[in-house]
DNA sequence: CTATTGATTTTTGAATACAATTTAGTAGTC
DNA sequence: GACTACTAAATTGTATTCAAAAATCAATAG
């Protein structure tokens, strides 16, 4: 018999839509406030109305859009207020995913996550910052997983989607990204010890500083001056 | 002029249709793991396919459907494994809301909740369980308002929404309902004293608890015989 | 009698067509 | 010149149509 080359992964085009759509927010070809005619993205993407229509129900159904009956969508904009909401309910997530992790961690998971965190540490002490944040996202990303809650993974990714709203320059003050790092070993710690406790309270202060970190930088380049880069710690 | 009898709330068929068929799945009218073919909802709910499937896109994207391309939707059916994942999230989240209720709490929101208390006290004293499970929900969510978090509330219902695709004739133990009780008097008592640290750990014991209620009861009724009552503590 | 193949029916996925609402644009009046 | 009333264009909401996939079922081979 042939040996079934083809992945064969028949995805509906709503759904790839919806995904699509969903890197058009985050990489900024759509801008948040920004209005979108429903035929001009059809165009764009080469479909008919009603796939695109379906995607974008979904989308404002996760407050990524905002959807005005008969005045169309606009891609949803995060004010300070969002953020202040947004956070705790993020930081409530996180903490959780830290007790789970360490109820569950393997030691090969635990030594990967290490791993992680010696490189990142090295991307600090060098101050390469897009390197760090990209290490950075990877570790709690781990810890995510180590979790091994989908529906934790689901709210939780659902929230990160919204705060990525936000598009600024991550510009971390020098005594920000040091205690951030003095966070993150105190999480390598907690982790290494299995101390859920411990690591879900790092996690929620961790958390916390970074909400501040955010507002900051948003306030900073508010109405202008979008940055790419949106990783932050 | 005849008198428009129709409340003319009008909003969009398609967010019509997501409340509609939401509760439908509640009160269960669409059974757990039933198929739903589209034409037959369609003529049931006097409108087309377009908006129907908007709907249906949008509860599938909250779990409370499952959609599988080219056949159909079909209402999602809730494990023990699925509890098991849900609740510690929505645990999460209670004790946030907690938390955040104790900070924000005025007196006049906390003698509301008083009085909602000892009126629940009271059923229960009395052994009218539905009625107990009424003032029970209301308590909660007084506590989810207080915390003035609408994302936080979001996806609170969300969860709680889940949860509610299990379908099972609420049976307390009579243990389980004495400590039920006993939880929420130190839920008060947290309150009162605005001791968002202890509230929140009330709550998601409280929560841990009903987990452990909730699944006794989907396996007790497992496949057959689904009650009516969801409500539950 | 069972299993497999193939045609028929049903159901879903996507595109088009039509209706209703909003937006813009223009003319007219004060 | 600014404001209103009205008309036309554009955009969204909904229905219908067409195409593709899956489910059903009958016939045939083993």
């Amino acid at each position: 018999m042939n040996q079934m080359s083809e992945p064969l992964i028949r995805t509906t085009l709503h759904d790839e839509l919806v995904s699509r759509l969903r890197d058009m927010i985050f990489t900024g070809a759509l801008r948040g406030g920004d209005r979108v005619p429903e035929q001009r993205l059809c165009d764009m993407l080469g479909v008919s109305r009603t796939p695109l229509r379906e995607a974008l129900k979904v989308l404002g159904n996760e407050g990524l859009l905002d959807l005005l009956p008969n005045r169309g969508a606009r891609v949803a904009i995060l004010s300070a207020e969002d953020i202040d909401e947004i956070f705790p309910v993020m930081g409530a997530l996180e903490a959780l995913s830290g007790e789970l992790a360490c109820a569950r961690l393997s030691d090969t998971e635990f030594a990967e996550i290490r791993a992680l965190h010696y490189q990142m540490a090295l991307h600090h002490a060098r101050r390469e910052l897009q390197a760090y944040f990209k290490l950075n996202q990877q570790i709690h990303e781990a810890i995510l997983k180590a979790a091994a809650n989908p529906t934790l993974e689901a709210q939780y990714r659902s929230l990160a989607g919204r705060i990525r709203l936000a598009r600024f320059r991550a510009n971390m003050t020098e005594t920000r990204w040091n205690q951030a790092m003095l966070e993150h070993e105190e999480m390598l710690t907690a982790l290494q010890d299995r101390d859920g406790k411990r690591l879900s309270e790092v996690l929620r202060r961790h958390l916390e500083n970074k909400r501040e970190t955010v507002k900051q930088a948003i306030q900073d380049g508010a109405g202008e001056a979008h940055g790419v880069a949106v990783a932050y710690d």
